[in-house]
DNA sequence: TCAATAGTGTCTTTGAGACAGTATACC
DNA sequence: GGTATACTGTCTCAAAGACACTATTGA
């Protein structure tokens, strides 16, 4: 990176260098944080404690330091700051940045892109209100197909700025990442049955899945899941006998994938 | 989020609002804008006018402007202002928001986030310098599979910034949209034969593909392409029948997608 | 005339999904 | 016992890929 053609014209360029010269605009990061919560799909949400949207719903996040931190630091500096995480819980949530918005008119202060990211976790404790935010609270997302595509929003709630449009991208982010990532065990434990894996999937796609299945396809997958040669204790709440016990594989991708039964959109 | 939590009036608050209290992040868009040139991929990059990286050859991009404009149109104005397309033709160029960039230390002069964005676009006249650029110039991105993976970037240039990385990111994501969405055709005229859109995949991936084969596939997807009717006015280059001549479908999403053949990733 | 190519037919293999069936668990 | 469930077997259908073949063109 430092093959610089001429290096004393650059040196007193930057020594003569002014940052605060260009017209401000300010640089957020905002996290959608899913989780499963008996059995629901979960996000994180705030309600602000300051104006703008004082009292209202928003997605955790914060001001980049500038200088000091990249994107996926931050993202992760709030996540933590949010959710009261230990480093080590906070090494099993998958986080991946979900895209930018920029619009001017998106905060009532001045110009604020805001970097959101999008992040998967296991059942975490309850949230811990911290820094600018009244309080912290996991919220269901609505049910199947809720993702925001109307005037209401997938949680039911009223969302500050444009976290309504950033949540429903995020969601559609998610069910199609579980088609072709084995990320949906990053919603479960570290050792989880294969019924569990099911709901994960039943609950993100909003739809049912064929039982055996999603059983045979799952093993079929290679490195999506292996055996710890262990069985369940007790078998299902209703009955049914007891599952094996897996971990998740060393694949990063499905080959093949698992694709959401025909949704037939494609043509619009 | 803000300095003054006690305020119980937003517009009080907005009022009495400095946005210069907040330390300088700058944000500048930059944009891959790939293109076909006599059957090869071509990525359009720009030799650097003035510090940092003087005479570096870069990704075109700019500034955005604060409080006038929004992230997509920052990108599509610099993509005017780089190629000097008019409006009419930049309407057949797909563009499309790729990721943000925020390493602290990626521009010497201060904290500079970027935002890439990924254009496609059918064969384009030779671009016009522009603004801070000396010069601008189509160059071959490097063969198949050359995306930047090792130490060397995909064109044989050496990039400024973190320009290489996100060049090799865009490819990873141009291979992969191929794949489940029909814009391979926006490299194209708006009529094109099979055969045509067969080199595009061909070159995108970097592998050949049997003629037959996806030929069928092509025209066994709903809306990837209709008839105009017509047929071309020559056959091929070194002999053949004249090809069929279609123009892109209605679909937004090719399904069953085009998947590329086995390639064995997954595991790692 | 030769070589290359457009387009179609057909066969094999793989995978998805429907369905059935068995064993095992909870109530 | 009754019922729900884990898991396996089997069948059908769709799609991918290999291969062959014809017809049509440029050189």
């Amino acid at each position: 990176m430092d093959a610089q053609p001429d290096r004393t014209d650059e040196a007193a360029f930057l020594a003569a260098y002014d940052p605060r010269a260009f017209p401000a605009i300010a640089l957020t990061v905002d996290i959608v944080v899913l989780t499963l919560r008996e059995g629901r799909l979960n996000v994180l949400l705030v309600e602000r404690a300051a104006p703008p949207f004082r009292g209202c719903w928003a997605l955790p996040g914060g001001f980049v330091k500038a200088g000091e931190e990249g994107l996926d630091e931050a993202a992760a500096r709030e996540l933590a700051e949010e959710t009261g995480l230990s480093s080590g819980a906070l090494r099993r949530v998958h986080l991946e940045q979900l895209g930018s918005y920029g619009a001017p008119e998106r905060d009532p202060r001045m110009h604020v892109v805001s970097v959101a990211y999008l992040a998967f976790a296991p059942d975490l404790p309850d949230p811990r209100a911290g820094g600018d935010a009244a309080r912290a609270v996991w919220t269901p997302v609505a049910g199947p197909h809720g993702g925001g595509t109307g005037d209401r929003d997938a949680t039911g709630r009223e969302l500050a700025f444009d976290h309504a449009r950033i949540l429903a991208d995020a969601l559609d982010r998610a069910r199609a990442k579980l088609e072709y990532t084995p990320l949906a065990t990053t919603f479960l434990a570290p050792e989880f049955t294969i019924p569990e894996l099911r709901t994960v999937y039943e609950e993100i796609w909003g739809e049912k899945l064929h039982p055996g299945n999603f059983h045979r396809k799952v093993l079929s997958v290679p490195g999506f899941v292996e055996s710890t040669g262990e069985t369940a204790e007790r078998g299902g709440s209703r009955g049914g006998p007891r599952a094996r016990i897996y971990r998740a594989g060393d694949a990063r991708l499905l080959h093949p994938a698992l694709l959401r039964p025909d949704r037939e959109e494609g043509v619009r």
